[in-house]
DNA sequence: TTGGTGGCCAAAAACGTTTTAATGGCCTTG
DNA sequence: CAAGGCCATTAAAACGTTTTTGGCCACCAA
């Protein structure tokens, strides 16, 4: 029998006592083993395994004036870019000894606003976040608060501040440039809101792409603004699409959920993809390559992403001095599947 | 301008100081607004909002002696099934003011232990957990600790504490005798690690239809057993099946995930689903209905899992002596589509 | 022996809130 | 008019740590 006593927890004073030390010396083995005597420290140790304690976050906070907890603002966990990107977090945060508050904004202001809320109260140490917008002023609330800030799939503006990202101007004229080697002349290109920074320089990219073959723009890319960026959104869009009339060769759409909900939409019509229209996604989720036609996409290092942000927000919060700011952009990749066979 | 100074956070004396009353006033305005006269209420809001205060989470915590967060662990974060029952957890928490601090232990006990051990140290009020075996008395550390425990997508063994679960063996004999509606005689069943439950589960129901239609289970029902459930071990499990010669008629996947990684291998190999082998998965996650054959699947209320395995929670938590426990059991539902379509 | 040095530990203050007991003022009631 | 009771508020203690300060002791060099 190992337990401590049950519905009652034990305190560093209680293991103080048994161990015929002072508190501040447990705290040392706690915090500092190298200061105490290793004596002493087994003999420590050896009473807190006995008596089963575990420090209070709390307390620890409330004095050390800093916690061990990071919080996680996302835009829409459902979405398995959001979830790989958590992985990663939640690994280095757990390595490092940190653990994850989540937040779900779902694309909600107010939500997100509340979460922030949160996570001042909670004092997380730092903040990893996706912003759902490009207002910057409530970034700069918590940043007042002494709370570090990494942005996550979002290029920071400010020199003083670390992001980590993916260039989607290059992704958004990769998927372009793919379908219109793929003999695409016209180019439909399906997203979420424009407020969303994404979904703009996807479509950035796509109309360099466009521009660079020799195209208008303004005639070969036609954008379709959804309010939404999930599976049913992109149902819709092709259902908006096909009642539209003529269709463009091929689509872009901005990430894998709209594409695939959009690939069933087509589907159900009685259209062939690509025979009838060529279409590509974005993220390259898992479920991509096991869709009804395996779909063309654009691969990010999501993973890596929450790895990496992780990383940068740690090494700000426990290297105050030695820490350099960085915002790293990674680049896309083309992961060409089925959806834009050549005809 | 209406934000505190930069940099340093205002705590509960400056605001007392600068409204003209006391600590315990300011306390009360945030915990019991009914106490205090509305025109002194008024005045302290104004200048709480002026000064930009926000409690100090831990000291409030470490004062009344438990917090505002709930913990949850899940197995595979990584999986739809836990994305979505994540998002109820989420939704309901906010809800309700509290906070969700996630943990993810990829079916590993130790990651698992280690997420345990932050929920202990964080104090949080209640845990949310899908235990990924059958040991209990790592939670009987926790429960002892006074920390409410509601488990979900798992029965609760002991009448003193809440669990949501759906009935896996009424949906292992759903999908098993939907095969056998189907056509066919023999059910290969590919499954993760049979120490889980749910796995464990639906082989029974399986079982039992397969008995039902007048088959001997051991010859009917061939057990192929996965060390993972994601898409991959799918992937690798078509390959074994393949492999190993001759297919059964029919294959229930005790995940949708692993279905798609076998739908995938299958069709690689140049089989047709549903001709030479019909599939069915488990949970009917998003995706099963844009998969290359959309996928029969057996559908589970995971966002309100979730929903209501919180507020069972923070019932139990706010209201412990009105609380009467609960062990929820819903029912699953059949999804048949292409997969599963009689020859 | 003496003065200095360094290692190990104890004592006590502090973190920001909640809560309890006490206070004063006002209203009601006899 | 006095006594009692209620209401709004305050003062102060407490929660469990961390951290600073200082003290004791052993050891070494002069």
């Amino acid at each position: 029998m190992t337990t401590g006593s049950a519905g009652s927890t034990v305190s560093i004073k209680e293991v103080a006592a048994q161990a015929g030390v002072s508190p501040g010396t447990v705290s040392n083995v706690l915090n500092r083993p190298h200061k105490v005597a290793s004596e002493t420290r087994s003999r420590v140790e050896q009473v807190i395994r006995e008596l089963g304690f575990v420090r209070h976050g709390s307390a620890s906070t409330l004095r050390a004036g800093h916690s061990r907890t990071i919080g996680l603002s996302v835009i829409d966990i459902g979405n398995p870019f959001f979830t790989d990107v958590a992985a990663g977090v939640e690994d280095m945060a757990s390595e490092l000894g940190y653990a994850v508050i989540l937040g779900n904004s779902s694309g909600d202001r107010v939500k997100e606003e509340r979460n922030l809320r949160v996570f001042a109260e909670q004092r997380v140490r730092g903040l990893l976040i996706t912003p759902s917008d490009e207002d910057p002023r409530r970034l700069d609330v918590i940043r007042d608060r002494g709370i570090s800030v990494v942005l996550v799939d979002h290029p920071a503006h400010r020199p003083d501040q670390c992001s980590v990202a993916v260039n989607d101007i290059t992704g958004g004229r990769m998927a372009a440039s793919h379908l219109l080697d793929t003999g695409a002349a016209t180019i439909g290109y399906v997203t979420g809101p424009l407020t969303i920074r994404q979904c703009l320089d996807r479509r950035s990219g796509a109309e360099q792409a466009v521009a660079a073959a020799g195209l208008d723009p303004a005639r070969a890319l036609k954008v379709v603004e959804m309010p939404a960026m999930n599976a049913k959104a992109g149902q819709r869009a092709a259902e908006k699409l096909i009642a539209g009339g003529r269709l463009p060769d091929a689509i872009f759409c901005a990430n894998d959920l709209l594409a695939l909900g959009l690939l069933r939409g087509m589907l159900q019509a009685g259209l062939r993809v690509p025979d009838d229209v060529a279409l590509i996604g974005y993220d390259d989720i898992d479920f991509a390559a096991a869709s009804a036609v395996s779909l063309s996409s654009i691969r990010q290092p999501t993973y890596k992403l929450g790895r990496i942000a992780t990383e940068l927000l740690l090494d700000e919060c426990d290297n105050p001095e030695s820490h350099a700011h960085q915002q790293i952009m990674f680049q896309p990749e083309l992961v060409a599947r089925e959806s834009t066979r050549r005809a």
